[in-house]
DNA sequence: AGTGACTTCTACCTGTACAA
DNA sequence: TTGTACAGGTAGAAGTCACT
């Protein structure tokens, strides 16, 4: 906030701008905040392809859409190129999410900040595909409870196993990995019939994949 | 060193919009 | 019409910082 009303920050390419003495000077940011905030734009700097589609907040477009258009067109430029008709091939997107999308794409404005954004040295990164084998292919998962590592990191390696992670449980789920304290999500896997895992088993399955915890 | 203010992370729940 | 995912709100725990 700070940042905007010091008017240091007026579109999202200056944040890659910002020095840290600067940083520092602020209230309630101390040098180490400082730092951290540096090291985490550097880092954002190079996002996957789906991480960056997702963060531009094209209307209708999550986290499970933006995976699906960097998976379905592999490159920002074709998606920038992409007419409507191309956009509803994609798995789960419709006429209505196919149309946000060209429509934000259209938008000079949206794409000046694609610009200032390269020229400020933000680079995307393909997805990545694993060669291994995906033993997951075709499975949905649904996360619940507390698990013993942050929530990214089992979604992470269940996708690099070819597993779909969903954010709720329905009929189409596969398996329901539950943690410590999994409320109404383990209730409606239990009612649903659908497969439930602790983390136990969870890390039992992954090391049987040959996955390094 | 202790304390309070504040942020961040993680998780859950629910309403809504969308695709099939 | 039904099943699904997204988005936004909320809350608790943990971490960080400024201040005394």
């Amino acid at each position: 906030v700070q940042l905007v009303e010091k008017n240091l920050v007026r579109a999202v390419a200056d944040l890659y701008r910002l020095e840290r003495e600067l940083l520092a000077g602020l209230e309630r940011m101390g040098e180490k905040s400082a730092d951290k905030l540096l090291a985490q734009l550097e880092r954002s700097k190079t996002p996957p392809l789906d991480r960056l589609l997702y963060a531009l907040g094209i209307r209708e477009v999550g986290e499970v859409t933006a995976t699906a258009l960097a998976r379905h067109f592999g490159s920002l430029d074709r998606i920038l190129a992409a007419g409507e008709e191309e956009l509803v091939e994609v798995p789960d997107v419709g006429p209505v999410v196919a149309s946000h999308v060209h429509a934000f794409f259209r938008e000079p404005h949206n794409r000046d900040v694609l610009e200032q954004l390269e020229q400020a040295g933000l680079r995307w990164r393909p997805l990545e595909t694993h060669g291994r084998e995906q033993p997951l292919a075709g499975q949905t998962w649904v996360l619940t409870g507390a698990l013993g590592m942050p929530r990214a990191r089992a979604k992470t390696l269940l996708e690099a196993l070819g597993a779909k992670v969903a954010g709720s449980v329905s009929a189409k789920t596969s398996v329901v990995l539950a943690g410590a304290e999994a409320g109404a999500k383990l209730r409606k896997a239990e009612s649903l019939g659908v497969r439930v895992i602790d983390e136990e088993g969870f890390r039992a399955l992954l090391e049987s994949y040959g996955t390094v915890l």
